[in-house]
DNA sequence: AAAAAAATCAGGGTTTACCCTGATAAGATT
DNA sequence: AATCTTATCAGGGTAAACCCTGATTTTTTT
């Protein structure tokens, strides 16, 4: 019997899986989680077998959780499922412990020959997703520059949020204690890094990609 | 009996809601549909009586899909479905035509309940979404200024959008063809209609507030 | 220990954004 | 006919953004 935790903060879509699975002989749904805490002390008092687990966790990251239970629960499998099939998103999960990563448009059969294949120990992606991972690795090898996977400083990112908030060079510079020329590099550095010629271009752009909200 | 569509570009979502609504006697879920045209299709082939309708359709907005089962099929009630929990996407459905708008994480019994609701003819909104319309209504009243109802000319909008391109004002003047004194003038005037300071506001809010993309 | 990355700041410059007042003219509305 | 809205443009100013070069110190990585 495959014990099977459901995490996803959409109740309904939870509810909608664990009916697709009772259906299953060998599967059980021991729980249905809406954040990282009910996850966490859920798998501190029961042995789960398989997780699948929502990257959009609300407030709660999903990246973290997953790394979180494959650290502490080696032996538990995580399937991640999203609606995003950015790839970042997909290496991410991947990367973080995952052992296999589906989106939400794919069917009931796949779910479940993705939950027995990763049970027994082994991998599983859909096929779309297998598509994207493999444009991603020979994209990275053509352009250099990858928006998805730009890396910014603690400051960068600092400064990036602030003038999202539509603060100015002074008053960022106030915020942060530091002076104007400062910030005035921070910026700079952010349009060079997103390529974009104004601050405009480049909330657009950090808005679109998902670095601020 | 209680024939229900399902509306989502999630499949595994719809099958989820398919087992679920399954149990009950008398609810028949008659389709599941991952985009407009097969919804129109089956509309088309087929008396349906509610609606299950993501708003995010990928491609296909969700929001016209709504107006168009309303407008085509009165008699079809239409219950909204979304992860948002925007005021400005739920008052949008309710203007389109749909006679409830339930988050994806309320629960079954909520979802049962919203869909017998309407199918009697009546609306159903959850508590969660009630005070959220409450709220903006009440912010309605009090600030003059509301955001939603802000009414732009041809040339606010054209300048709104190129502002969002990341243009110049002289950018937009040679686009425009005309002065940059006079661009200057139309993006002030979207400055106090959005009440912000510079452009980067104007541009954040203007996206979260849906008037560009 | 050495190298790389990140954070700090400055001078000095150009360009763009932003503000205010004021004005004209065409088209729509009442 | 009178009014309102929209679109157009100008002068003249301040503030902010943007660019380039160059530099020091701290932190992190190798």
């Amino acid at each position: 019997m495959i014990q099977v935790l459901l995490v996803d903060d959409h109740k309904i879509f939870t509810e909608g899986l664990s009916f697709i699975l009772a259906n299953e002989a060998d599967i059980a749904v021991v729980g249905e989680c809406q954040n990282a805490l009910q996850v966490k002390q859920l798998l501190a008092s029961q042995a789960i077998d398989v997780v699948l687990l929502d990257i959009n966790l609300g407030q709660d990251s999903g990246l973290d959780l997953c790394r979180y239970i494959h650290e502490h629960y080696a032996s538990t499998k995580i399937l991640a499922i999203s609606m995003y099939q950015e790839e970042s998103f997909i290496s991410k999960m991947l990367k973080n412990g995952a052992s296999g990563y589906l989106l939400k448009n794919t069917g009931r059969e796949e779910l479940l020959k993705a939950i027995r294949s990763v049970y027994q120990g082994g991998n599983y992606q859909s096929a779309v997703v297998t598509e994207i991972i493999m444009k991603g690795l020979s994209r990275q090898k053509q352009q250099e520059h990858n928006i998805y996977q730009l890396r910014f400083t603690r400051r960068e990112k600092e400064v990036l949020e602030l003038i999202a908030k539509g603060l100015t060079t002074r008053e960022m510079a106030n915020v942060l204690f530091i002076s104007e020329k400062t910030v005035e590099t921070h910026r700079s550095n952010l349009l060079a890094k997103f390529d974009v010629k104004n601050v405009v271009s480049l909330l657009k752009v950090a808005i679109e990609y998902g670095y601020v909200k």
